[in-house]
DNA sequence: TGTACATCAGTGAACGCGCGTTCACTGATGTAC
DNA sequence: TGTACATCAGTGAACGCGCGTTCACTGATGTAC
């Protein structure tokens, strides 16, 4: 049943139809109702599901004790591997983030924070962060993140040498933070630029 | 006429009806017809309409040759005011970037190269990036972009101290940014992260 | 200055259609004793 | 092992409604001579 989001792939959730997801689901639209409220808790269930699969290829890089060496280029090829293999959970997310549902779009939001915070603790294992403030380091997670979302979503519409570019340039933004991380607390109290 | 996008505040736009749009102008349904097509046509006049407005704002931004110092702090409280007093521009960006209708997409994402690749000519105007590969300096600029990007969406749905941390957030990881640069030329050619 | 005509924004009625939701129902599967 | 009942996913008919689009129209404004 849930498997009639393969109709986002093409329009946002707020403008598909209730009897669209039972027809494509070969049901009749009152047999809806004997699984969600309404249109709204559907959604709700979507985003579940989309951080679920998120969140087991997260568990399945961090399983991965050697991911230190070579992070930057070796974790967006999880990434884009992750958008490839789930591109309607990755589209999904991307498109309600800033959709016209407002609790789709918070809850949307929370989970995307949450994934920035696992980050930080993530980047906590770092030599060089690991005395830097709690805040510093969710700073440094948020530019990260919202770097790999970006990507993620211009992936999706990206094929072969297209999509190669995208993770290069990539891999040369986060290598840009990493690059300036190292000199953070060093760096004197007043910025030029 | 295109002053019914206030519609759009709460929905988005591939969700909107034309009959909607016309109620909201004043005028019979049928009246529409006598300016667009159709719905697709006053997207993308939208879509110009709001790119409008942003460039007004960098053309007056770059007008002061003093952005050169303080330009970090000083380019984000611009961004926040252009958010405040256009955020039904930068909304609707926001959300049909990755909405469901496919030439509204491109039409947004091509205006967003576009502005990112005359961040980059900026960026050639400080001493220190000036020596950079025009590549560099774009892979830079889309970093930033999306950063600014990126903090203006988050900004829409937020007000007073939660807004003024989220430009206080956005500004660390500018110089984060920024810091790296400094440091880009000088690396050695080999990443450990 | 007058007259004739063109252009233009807007109108109301009508069309066929897909929508969300309700209702009373069916028939298969699970559970209690 | 049988029997009675509850639960469950799904059904088809029906409702009133808002939709996009067409049509022939109106009346105000602009233009040519």
């Amino acid at each position: 049943m849930q498997a009639a989001l393969r109709l986002l792939s093409k329009n946002s959730f707020d403008s598909i139809s209730l009897r669209e997801v039972t027809r494509a689901a070969g049901v009749s639209p009152t047999a809806f109702y004997r699984h969600f409220d309404d249109m709204e808790e559907l959604g709700l269930e979507l985003v579940d599901e989309s951080f679920g699969s998120l969140h087991a290829m997260l568990r399945a890089a961090r399983a991965d004790p050697t991911l230190y060496a070579n992070a930057i280029p070796r974790s967006l090829e999880i990434v884009a591997r992750h958008v490839a293999e789930h591109s309607d959970h990755v589209r999904f997310i991307a498109r309600e983030r800033n959709g016209g549902i407002r609790r789709l779009r918070q809850a949307i939001r929370r989970e995307l924070r949450l994934f920035a915070d696992e980050l930080a603790i993530d980047l906590a294992g770092f030599p060089n962060l690991r005395d830097w403030s709690t805040e510093d380091r969710r700073m440094m997670a948020g530019l990260i993140a919202e770097t790999v979302v970006h990507t993620s979503t211009e992936l999706l519409d990206a094929r072969g040498e297209a999509a190669d570019e995208l993770v290069r340039e990539a891999t040369q933004q986060l290598r840009l933070i990493a690059l300036g991380a190292s000199l953070w607390n060093k760096r004197d109290s007043r910025s030029s630029q």
